[in-house]
DNA sequence: TTGATTCATAATCACTTGATAAAATAAATA
DNA sequence: TATTTATTTTATCAAGTGATTATGAATCAA
């Protein structure tokens, strides 16, 4: 048996554009796998290219970087999240599975959580924007739809405790430490993350209402 | 006002055993802030020394990072604490109370869970045998006793169910996530640690009473 | 076909980085 | 104090690493 080689090496001359695509996509897993430590030799002998070609499409390493960031993390954030965990005629256990579900397609992906990761470790603002943009574009209305839920006082009469987020940050960081498991640890998981979701839900929808948060008289 | 430099330059000519202390509890401290790609010389710098001297306590720097490792990772896990979980005179809300606040201390340093996820990123087996001895040892003893709690059936005549598990994940997920925020993101979390595992793990315990796990039946 | 243009590579630079060997210096011992 | 011994530093190497320059090769317009 002879080895196919017809798609192997007829990679010389392509466009700019789809050059610069490859050599993104290309580096936005290799910098998910190796860190940005990752050495500009190993990523081009992985695209197919000669090192110094990379050059020619981003003058230094940071800027390939920055691609990379701009590349995964540009308009993640889905503004139907917000507005559909608000909307009163779907049940809140339905919203929030939904919520999860969605938030998870993109967010659990190998890439995006490990560059996220990569990012955190080495100071990189970018997550304590995120993190304040999950707490205050979802995480707070959550609390107010369970508020709601509960025949609790509105957040605009009481504003929410900071218990009452840490509350629901368990729930978020609960289901976001199954994907680190999955794909930080590249340990064994249950694939079933819907039901995981549902059944979590469910749970904390019922102690919301069991244990509801006090000290909310003026 | 004179600064105060008495302390500054005496460094020289400890004793083997101190120096090497010295080394590790240092390396400790800067790998877990940079990563082990920081560099030799600027660990030296750190701690007051010229690079050279390192290869005199260590021959490699592999050796160096093998000794933080055994440092930080040996023997952090506490046979009380599997013991404890089983032990039914307690009740079993005080029971995981009491293992979450002391997993935590240990767990949430700073030094401790940077370098496990540095480690989970560079594909370190290490993550993935801890987190099989957290489900051998801790997770799935608590499974058992909350069967136990709920009136359902042992684990020894029903094996535990991989949902069953993912379940007790999402709490232990959400515990470790608040280190996260707060020593990887560095943000802003509540101090009162103490408070949010008391409320998640009554959440949690009042959840798995009225959502008992199913399909028990042989 | 030819020549201009642009993509791609080979060769190489300057600097970093883990590691080594020789020189210097501090403590210990007689 | 003089001598020995072990610690620490100075100087340096060899391999790597981001980046540059000059050369080669493919495409397209005429």
């Amino acid at each position: 048996m002879v080895p196919e080689l017809t798609k192997l090496k007829p990679k010389k001359r392509l466009t700019p554009s789809d050059r610069e695509q490859e050599i993104i996509d290309e580096a936005v897993q290799f910098f998910a796998e190796f860190g940005f430590n990752g050495r500009t030799r190993d990523l081009a002998k992985r695209i197919g290219i000669t090192q110094p070609l990379l050059y020619r499409y981003f003058p230094t390493k940071d800027d390939l970087i920055e691609r990379v960031f701009k590349e995964v993390y540009l308009n993640w954030i889905k503004p139907e999240w917000s507005s559909n965990l608000k909307d009163r005629s779907v049940s809140l256990e339905q919203r929030l599975v939904d919520y999860y579900i969605s938030y998870a397609k993109i967010v659990h992906q190998y890439e995006w959580i490990r560059i996220y990761m990569y990012s955190g470790l080495m100071g990189n603002s970018m997550n304590r924007r995120y993190i304040r943009i999950v707490e205050d574009e979802f995480l707070k209305p959550i609390c107010e739809e369970i508020r709601h839920e509960c025949g609790q006082p509105s957040i605009k009469k009481h504003p929410i405790t900071p218990l009452e987020l840490e509350r629901v940050w368990v729930l978020h960081g609960g289901l976001f430490y199954y994907a680190i498991r999955k794909n930080i640890y590249h340990s064994k998981v249950l694939n079933d993350f819907k039901t995981i979701v549902l059944t979590s839900v469910k749970i904390i929808l019922e102690g919301s209402k069991k244990f509801k948060i006090e000290d909310l008289e003026s």
